[in-house]
DNA sequence: TTAGTACTGAAAACGGTTTTCATTTGCCCG
DNA sequence: CGGGCAAATGAAAACCGTTTTCAGTACTAA
């Protein structure tokens, strides 16, 4: 994986490539000290509120498509809409446990599907190229915050 | 699950309820019908081409929504921003391979997450209620039809 | 019939994302 | 130093699936 700094002039690929530009600088330093997954939203908000000139929204939506495509930073769709973003380890992916009260998540170690793969592929002859996994539910404190009381929700 | 017809009066929810209306039926008609995932539209569209007097996509987006809470249809996220619908038996619950060159997909017979909940459970202290989990890339036909010519995408 | 409620649908609003396009940036080279 | 030029940027508009609004209609019970 090749990441190159902008403006490094590398005889290559078209416009809209993977460059790590000015604007995607910052919008990876703000991923970086997060530990939540953020939205493009979030990660515009936070830099208008830090940053003198900061990126407009555009750009931290292409600054995030780069990202992800240089395997920095993987896309999360919890299926409400709103796409989020969170680093990870280079080339590397993982899926959550979202808590649906207090909507703080949890990042799983390892990839259920990928240990799958193989049987996939056994069972039904299709090559997996990719997957979505996320995993909704209550997180132990709001388990035990709802259980005592009556139940809100 | 207490399925009853439209205008039944049961003294029992408020407006938007689980009832299966004139509307919902004939979106259920479609599905019955159809081995694909169908988006509101698909469906919408669909009904013009046959009603006489079709319902319009509001009531398609209503019905489709009953028709989930009864556990007649799923919804189903690929993250391409546009729901798909199909039935189901009644409460039961699919996941699928996505063919990312045809587009077809392979009903998964298994659920692969419901038998992970237990040591979820037991590992996070995290009670599942849900999840996503689809699974892209290439049938066998599409590998095949790869394989031997220049490779196509 | 009448009153009350659920259902319906056209149009507008919504909200996240993408596109457009004119401007700015900054490296390259003469 | 200047242009020259391609990449980067951002404001505004377009997009597009979905939801909301609200006024009209259909149905049912009394
Ligand atoms: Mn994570
Ligand atoms: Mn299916
Ligand atoms: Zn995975
Ligand atoms: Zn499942």
């Amino acid at each position: 994986m090749n990441v190159q700094s902008s403006h490094g002039h590398s005889h290559s690929k078209g416009p809209q490539s993977l460059r790590l530009t000015k604007g995607a600088k910052k919008v990876l330093e703000v991923l970086e000290r997060t530990d939540e997954l953020s939205s493009a939203q979030d990660i515009h908000s936070a830099l208008r509120n830090e940053e003198d000139s900061p990126p407009g929204l555009t750009t931290v939506y292409r600054s995030l498509e780069s990202l992800v495509q240089l395997g920095l930073v993987q896309s999360v769709d919890f299926g409400d809409g709103e796409r989020r973003y969170e680093m990870v380890k280079p080339g590397e992916h993982h899926h959550h446990l979202v808590c649906e009260k207090c909507r703080n998540s949890v990042h799983l170690d390892q990839c259920l599907v990928q240990q799958l793969e193989e049987s996939i592929q056994a069972k039904y002859k299709f090559e997996v190229r990719g997957h979505i996994l996320e995993i909704f539910g209550l997180c132990e404190q709001c388990q035990q915050a709802m259980a005592p009381a009556g139940k809100n929700q």
